[in-house]
DNA sequence: AATGAATGAGCATTCATTCAT
DNA sequence: CATGAATGAATGCTCATTCAT
């Protein structure tokens, strides 16, 4: 059990979030069910009954290690869409970063198509919706919406093409990860942008 | 054990059949890990030993029931696509079709969505990509090739225009499976045809 | 866990009740916290897979074998109760069946001195209070109004002679259990009679 | 480690005190099982390190526990015994007492019950007879004796009054630390002096 | 004197699987 | 075909204990 401590040591930080990495690690590799606390204690070389000393249960490390995935994603992505100050300049990178965190990270996204199925229950599946997927559809929107208020965009929906947008994000590195052979990241990369600017250029 | 599976008889198709069905909607209502032999078994009035007869282990089970799945919506959009003989109502057909299906199917998506995550080694991960995914892909750019054959369509890599496409049907899927209240499946749908077209028509 | 079933097969009875004795045995000699499923089983030259399988968990093996060992002494006492037919004759019964039950199951009683401390929260201590407890001190308040009825008992509260009664035995089977040699039951149990009939008895 | 045990200091003494304490409290609260290292120490806000640096073990600190119990209780009895002078006065004052005692300290009680489980072997249950009940009993037997030499008891084995005497107080205690609404302390008290009185006295 | 990190054995429980009937 | 009994390996988790600091 986690000890309730109001700031947590330094060990204890770097070694939860070593377990974390190895996790993910394990996950990406294994898959979730076979992601045991032995597997990736073994993975470490320290007990099992370690990472349940740093871990509030099985529970408590995969929301840790989703949160762990997330955050490093959407950190890279925003600060990629920051360099640029115009609407179309902001969806290009948006789409381009996201493509080159995919492409750099295979672990990471494999382990978080991995977890997708992790969800037991309707609210666990809505409240990964809400912390995942939403603060990523409303980064879009925002673009979207900033590029139709400058009048640089044609008109159209934020909330569905935000939604279709990510939807192709996703569908491609969900393909990739099954097989980064069957399908080409930079080019579809290049091609979802064009497709999207297509679409929504005044 | 199996029984030889030379001729299967009647009773014995259906009672997989049966199984299959019950497994599809065990996962999509408790999620892959809770699916157990016992869960669904119990949710038949069966007993656990009676799957293990039917079925070569869990691997064979699942395996099945993505088959199932897979065919199934398979089936349903080829015969919608079918029913156009020009490329621009094809591709439009196999838009919308794959969005109907998913619309009138949730459960049966949201245990593919699972079943994602149901992998354990990347052999595996390859295999359902050629299985499940190339099959569409191929469908898409052989609707992609008679339309740039044909003149209708502008230039572009059919390979990547099929990837795109299909990753913007999963990816809008995923999102729903997670929140049905996130997305807008006939607008998203709307939309990815308007784009897709905006992109290839010539 | 425990097939539902309608009626339980006469192998599933068996099974139950040799796994109930042996559990008792074990807490009787090894002490409840040392009793686990393991060691039940090692002592059947079963797996604990197969406790699982015929109890709902821990506590339901614990609850049957706590219903087990008290029906078995009421059913005792109540037997030799009903030989006679004056309160006297039932009061002395009672207390000497008490003490014979004792003195022939050694193992038995052992094992619910264990199980009294087997209890985590107040509600369930006071649920076994309701089960063990109760019925046997309903009995003595029933042979102790008869008599008073009848006139063969000195003017007593009932309610506070049963409880007293029921300490005098459940106290001496305590002392005896921790050591056979500390008290000499049978003399015990003819003290008690003379103490109790000299108190109540007009 | 236990500090070398030849001259405590006064810090050791308290914090060894101060834990017993709490792990009584924590028996009588959560129950024996319950009471884990972990548990008592976080009651105290201190590790449970600092739990196994001042005992020597789990079970150093259940004895310890238990002679504090124990010592507490012969304590108080023996205090209020010995402001009488005669035998029938002391008799009477050993049960009052002994049932005070059990009102007032409610957890201490409850945490003796619980711990009468705690032994695993027959030694340590002989050895726990010897210590707690042999001493207890001695008193009893010693103030029988005084009474029939000084002629005021009637003929009786002092021994097996004893026993049964003492059970009369631990029957009721345990009845009482089930269900505090099940027995009436005061009742039980008043009526097993009596009893024993009308027994005794010449 | 006290802590926090780490261990390793043991726990109840779950589960796919086997098999005699 | 179908069942119920049984297995054995694996899982998350708990806990007393150890120890460097």
């Amino acid at each position: 059990m986690t000890p309730p401590r109001d700031r947590p040591t330094f060990t204890e930080a770097a070694r939860r979030q070593q377990i974390i990495d190895a996790a993910l690690q394990t996950i990406a590799e294994q898959g979730y069910t076979q992601a045991s606390f032995a597997e990736i204690a073994r993975s470490l070389g320290i007990t099992k009954g370690l990472i349940a000393y740093h871990f509030d249960g099985r529970h408590d490390l995969i929301t840790s290690a989703i949160q762990t995935l997330l955050s490093r994603q959407s950190a890279y992505v925003k600060e990629r869409v920051a360099a640029h100050h115009d609407a179309v300049g902001r969806m290009q990178a948006y789409i381009a970063a996201s493509f080159d965190y995919i492409a750099q990270h295979r672990a990471h996204v494999a382990a978080l198509v991995d977890l997708w199925g992790s969800f037991t229950s309707p609210l666990e599946k809505v409240a990964f919706s809400q912390t995942a997927y939403e603060p990523c559809r409303a980064h879009l929107r925002a673009i979207m919406r900033a590029g139709l208020e400058q009048g640089v965009f044609a008109e159209c929906d934020p909330t569905v093409m935000a939604a279709v947008i990510q939807a192709g994000i996703d569908g491609v590195m969900l393909q990739w990860v099954f097989d980064p052979t069957a399908v080409d990241l930079a080019a579809a990369s290049h091609e979802l942008q064009t497709m999207v600017m297509q679409r929504i250029r005044r």
